[in-house]
DNA sequence: TCCGTATGACTAG
DNA sequence: TAGTCCTACGGAT
């Protein structure tokens, strides 16, 4: 689940459930016992995202920081009278009262990479890390630009550096460079400008999308699972997507298997004819 | 019952 | 680069 439109959506729908809301904070599991403790019985802020860090905000400058890592997942769910009992590890339970109805939302979190009370300045040592975000309004583009024009690393390493870029995961990763035939192993350096610019308006474009439908749908109308007359992709992504974990399928647009190769302990897919190997042009031709 | 896998990221050497 | 951590699930043993 847990590229930056999952967090980002969590973000709302944690606002919208639980901010101004008194809330019950228990870590069933106890790994997180004492700090629940802490923040048991106040009022919860709010929430915001930044790339894949969530912080949840409680009165004092205090903030729940969870990274959900590789398979963390945080589930939102309506309850009546009580929640159930919590199934599996759940480091961190939320439970909003419903100070009028009785009924309310809780959340469990599960799997989190990282988990912990954080306070304001501690929030911020882990912003100033970050790229800038594709899906925040504040964030410039440029400066994510700087690193990859300067870096000979490749394309598809540096779109998943948080450092350069923040919130874009292996499927967004796969996916942008496959919408805009780039080769990934291409460095950055020998991308143009406008290239970078055109990523990163998809990037905003699909990422948004992501928050709004809560999955990653990366194909264009013509070639959904309806206009293609094909089957609709059936895993637990849930969206239509080219290239992330199709290799040896054949590649929506021009039939060629997807390939997919391990670049840095993570699969990368592409098709090697629609993101031809990038070759410096030469005066000769 | 064990193993492999997954949309991530850190640390030690 | 290797090792580590976090959890759930499906398939092989």
């Amino acid at each position: 689940m847990p590229e930056g439109h999952t967090l980002h959506r969590l973000a709302l729908d944690l606002s919208d459930a639980f901010a101004g809301e008194q809330v019950r904070v228990s870590s069933p599991q106890g790994r997180f016992a004492d700090s629940a403790a802490l923040l048991d019985g106040q009022v919860l802020v709010g929430a915001e995202a930044w790339g894949k860090q969530l912080f949840v905000e409680f009165p004092g400058e205090q903030y729940v920081h969870i990274h959900l890592g590789l398979y963390g997942k945080l589930d939102l769910k309506p309850h009546t009278a009580e929640p159930p009992l919590p199934v599996g590890q759940v480091r961190l339970r939320l439970v909003s009262a419903g100070s009028t109805t009785g009924s309310g939302t809780y959340a469990d979190l599960r799997g989190a990479n990282t988990c912990n009370l954080v306070t304001a300045a501690q929030r911020d040592a882990v912003v100033a890390k970050l790229g800038p975000d594709p899906l925040r309004d504040d964030a410039d583009p440029g400066r994510a630009w700087l690193r990859i024009s300067r870096s000979r690393t490749s394309i598809g390493a540096l779109l998943m550096d948080q450092s350069v870029l923040a919130g874009v995961g292996n499927v967004y990763r796969a996916e942008v460079l496959f919408r805009h035939r780039i080769d990934p192993m291409r460095p950055g350096n020998t991308l143009r400008r406008k290239q970078w610019d055109a990523i990163w308006d998809d990037l905003v474009e699909l990422m948004k999308l992501g928050v709004q439908v809560n999955r990653i749908d990366t194909v264009r109308e013509e070639h959904t699972p309806e206009a293609m007359g094909r089957a609709p992709r059936k895993d637990d992504h849930g969206g239509e997507v080219y290239v992330y974990r199709r290799s040896g399928q054949p590649c929506l647009v021009c039939g060629t298997n997807v390939r997919t190769v391990e670049l840095q302990q993570r699969n990368l897919f592409w098709c090697p004819k629609c993101q031809r190997t990038y070759r410096p042009r030469t005066s000769a031709k």
